[in-house]
DNA sequence: CCCGTTACCGTTATCGCTAACATAGCGCTT
DNA sequence: AAGCGCTATGTTAGCGATAACGGTAACGGG
């Protein structure tokens, strides 16, 4: 792999490849990006010479030239909470031919960061941005409005978007569940969650779950939250808790699956009869659930299919063409599992 | 939020902020990067009105013209393994006030994958590169050693590296699992792991555990893979199906922990004396395992330090500065947990 | 033999920003 | 008053690619 130009640490660049092949620097980019009319003969030369040479487009330089950028900027809050990787995995599943590429940033929940990342993202001029909820600061939303590539949120319907919109209402979630529930004849209900009060989706759910409660003539009996942690170890913690200070619930909902799994761990080793003397249900539809003794109940949120919607739209859009957004509400499926009684 | 310039769907530059503020361009750029001395009352000026504009940089212009892009390229094999955004994890918070910023990519253990991500992430010239795995492909391998950036590969230190490499050696940590086992006493040891040809770390741990036992004179038993799907059933149905064939075994080293807390779950369902009539041993020290009946015995990967450490390398390295690679090699913690008798 | 077509390839002018150098203004010294 | 050293700002010249257009060779029909 010798190196023909003079300075063996300069970076290469499409000269040193339209020197090494004999045609020039325009020939050699068409070649590279398989655009225009080249001959079969110029066109192995030329491959051949950038192989050789182990040359790498220098796609900085492409984008300013053609303002063009093949990224797509997606912002999710977290990547343990095991949700955001399977969007991720829809998402990078649908733009898999499109030659758009996804560009992941982190917020860790928190609004000011959801803020640098997005401005750090539409910073490189990506060809659209993915980003989970509806509640952004005031500058994130401005941003969104002005960045002129379409924009999709994802996860939540509940609420008012800045261009497109792909999620599930966690709010109808909420009520859903609390329907089941009250129909399978259980009437003292505690719920168990997250502290984050940047968690909008869960404080959705809660509140839907309590409106459906309410419809009923009920109300959440008890409620304990957590923050950070093993979610496993916390579902337990948490439910002695709570069973400890209010031993007649008979229902525990529980904001994810993880500590609903730990949750449902403790009440096997403790001799309660679930379903029939307390009844468990979780959110998401992780597939650890598989893998348990019993079979939460929970929801999925068509995670995967939401990120493949999302990317669906962004790949769709011709080039910045500002299409009116869409708002596509998918539907969770309730799934009872073995810790609702049924009859 | 009025905009001033004529075509009111132009994106904004350098010129629109310069010109709302009446200063030079330059000017503006040295504001907007905190570098060079600039008066307070043009920088207060300027920071106004590139506000009110609502002006994001272009860092693609802006890495083009000072050969600086404050991007480092991670290289993983999967998000869903729960042990990447550990690593991930360690990477960002190491990165975080260097101005540097993670670009992940994910390969699904595919080495043309692997392949195609990396060119992609050198197209656009990154100060560094992580990457996950001593094994790539030729050219791969290649590219790592032209990219004239410092490159970290990490998890792993059995092999050869490109440049720099910070893991740890899955050989002795299979070795020194073994040495346990057979120290607990021990003797009809099953492996439940990946079929994936690709797993390399997970083949080495298994190569080394095998190495293990043979200077104890044993031998691995039985042998059972699995490949996709819910780990924690498939640790379940492994496990049944290992035990059912050969049900004199004493100790299951499964190649990681979930598909371990799966068939952990099973054997407590299903009557075993554990640890005193089977041990069972994982791999990796998720904290998923603190929620669980039992605590498996594993050995911490030290992801976090890895990630910590790895980012470490890049942000230390100035700016190209070729030092020669360091190799750090991290030690796994054997944690024995309840799984594995102790006397 | 001329001219229009087609197929291929080169030239020129940016893209938006920053490195490096140039310059202007100021206070102070000698 | 000239000269120096600052600080604060402007000017110039690219960075490495691509869009848009221009040019040329080869060919064929009239």
């Amino acid at each position: 792999m010798a190196r023909f130009p003079a300075d063996p640490r300069r970076p290469l660049t499409l000269r040193d490849v339209s020197e090494a092949s004999g045609v020039s620097e325009m020939t050699v980019s068409r070649v590279l990006r398989n655009r225009g009319d080249v001959s079969e003969a110029t066109r192995v030369k030329v491959l051949e010479a950038a192989r050789t040479l182990g040359y790498v487009p220098n796609k900085i330089a492409g984008a300013l030239a053609s303002q063009r950028v093949n990224l797509v900027g997606v912002i999710i809050p977290s990547l343990s909470n095991l949700v955001f990787p399977e969007v991720l995995s829809g998402i990078s599943a649908e733009l898999e031919d499109t030659g758009l590429q996804p560009v992941v940033g982190v917020t860790n929940y928190r609004p000011d960061k959801e803020e640098a990342v997005l401005y750090e993202m539409l910073s490189w001029r990506p060809s659209g941005v993915i980003i989970a909820g509806l509640e952004h600061t005031e500058a994130a939303r401005a941003m969104l409005e002005n960045a002129g590539v379409p924009v999709v949120e994802i996860m939540d319907v509940d609420g008012e978007g800045v261009d497109s919109v792909v999620g599930i209402s966690h709010r109808r979630a909420g009520r859903h569940m609390a329907e089941a529930i009250v129909a399978a004849g259980y009437r003292k209900i505690g719920f168990l969650g997250t502290k984050m009060p940047e968690d909008h989706r869960a404080r959705k759910r809660f509140e839907g779950f309590s409106e459906g409660l309410a419809e009923a003539g009920l109300a959440v009996s008890d409620t304990e939250f957590y923050s950070g942690g093993s979610a496993l170890l916390k579902g337990r913690e948490m439910t002695q808790a709570i069973l400890a200070r209010n031993p007649d619930l008979d229902f525990l909902y529980y904001s994810n699956d993880m500590i609903g799994a730990g949750g449902l761990l403790w009440c096997l080793e403790n001799g309660y009869d679930v379903p029939e003397r307390l009844g468990l249900a979780g959110f998401n539809g992780v597939d650890l659930l598989e893998g348990l003794p019993r079979r939460l109940a929970t929801m999925d949120a068509c995670r995967r299919e939401i990120g493949r919607k999302a990317a669906e739209i962004i790949a769709g859009r011709p080039h910045g063409g500002m299409i009116g957004g869409e708002v596509i509400e998918l539907e969770p499926v309730l799934q009872l599992g073995d810790t609702i009684r049924r009859r």
